[in-house]
DNA sequence: GATAGAATGGACCCGCTAGTCCAGAACGGG
DNA sequence: CCCGTTCTGGACTAGCGGGTCCATTCTATC
């Protein structure tokens, strides 16, 4: 990994990343070559092996890590604020619009579907990603409880849990079926529940 | 479609779609390759053509039907019948069961994300699934309102959608870190929200 | 300004895979 | 039993894509 890079180097690393990255978004990471990376970068086939001596594999999960930084930075800041409702609401608004803006070319599904399944390596970095952005819904959820807008007896954890899981597969269906109407009713639905769960009777 | 095909052929044709969806299965779509089929199902590669004479394309879309139809198959008669309270709990159990047992070979997922992105035909094929899955859903959820158990308030097919996004999300999150967590905590917070509905002031 | 190491260009190779083609076997209706 | 159709076998092709290799140019440091 610190290989000895020039200023030059890592500006040639970096660019690579960046358009293979845009590249396997457009065509999918199956459809992608090394050849399309290389022209679209400007690049050689022998820059290629240079800076990614084990070849496509590594170049792959150098994207993999690149795309999932990401994905939670775009979500950013109104994920890490999740504090009150109107702030739970412009984080929803901020997630809708991002999936609206980019439709077919969604990074998070390329990285869980399809670089995530070839190596370990990129696994794990799947892994990370939805660990990082459980924890932070947690959070949230669990500061609304510190301020009474949530009922305490509300599994924190495992509420998060069903909320990710509610967006990974609203963003699958969006990428099935071209409608969002998925992805927001399970941001709307947990929300909803989330807020109208103070005072309800525990069962 | 309707090619005249004798009985012999018919079965040829019948071993090389269920052939190949396991093969896929086993190892993804990128990695199956038509002699790999040709190979298990004991069949020559004109077979293949003569069968399906748009080539790969054409048996990939037969696969995708083909799974399709095992997707809610497999759900059945469960998720026909959610009618009480232990109905929806038994339905819950065949789901989580079922994934838990099939683990990494998951004709679902495969389906979504591999063979449904390749052709329209294919997402077509998606969209229905997506489409009379929410279907049963609803249904199920409108059965506990004519009984009482569930408000009638409740938007029934908002909230089926969000069940599905998270059914669907749970699976992707299960193939991604092998964990069955988020799958069970999406079905579960469902349940209990529709459940606890009853009486529950709303906003 | 010399020199070692990094950066780049591009030709070349090899294996793999979808798809073609034709010859021949099996089948079914008359 | 005959003949057209369907079914099967397997060799062959064409092109593509990952990876190798070596020659050349650039860059940093002393």
């Amino acid at each position: 990994m610190d290989r000895k890079l020039t200023p030059k180097g890592e500006a040639a690393r970096r660019r690579i990343i960046e358009g293979a990255a845009a590249e396997i978004r457009e065509s999918g990471v199956h459809v992608t070559t090394l050849d399309a990376v290389r022209a679209r970068t400007g690049t050689s086939k022998s820059q290629l092996f240079h800076y990614f001596p084990k070849g496509k594999e590594e170049l792959l999960l150098a994207v993999a890590r690149y795309e999932a930084d990401r994905v939670l930075a775009d979500q950013q800041p109104q994920l890490g604020d999740l504090t009150s409702w109107p702030a739970w609401q412009a984080w929803r608004d901020r997630v809708v619009s991002r999936y609206r803006e980019q439709g077919q070319r969604c990074p998070l599904n390329v990285l869980v579907t399809q670089l995530g399944r070839n190596t370990p390596g990129a696994q794990a970095v799947v892994t990370e990603l939805m660990w990082q952005w459980q924890a932070e819904l947690t959070s949230g959820i669990r500061h609304m409880q510190g301020v009474g807008e949530v009922d305490a007896a509300v599994d924190a954890d495992r509420v998060a849990a069903a909320l990710l899981a509610g967006i990974q597969g609203g963003v699958l269906i969006m990428l099935s079926t071209g409608r969002l109407t998925h992805l927001e009713a399970a941001l709307d639905v947990a929300i909803d529940n989330l807020r109208s769960s103070t005072g309800r009777p525990l069962h």
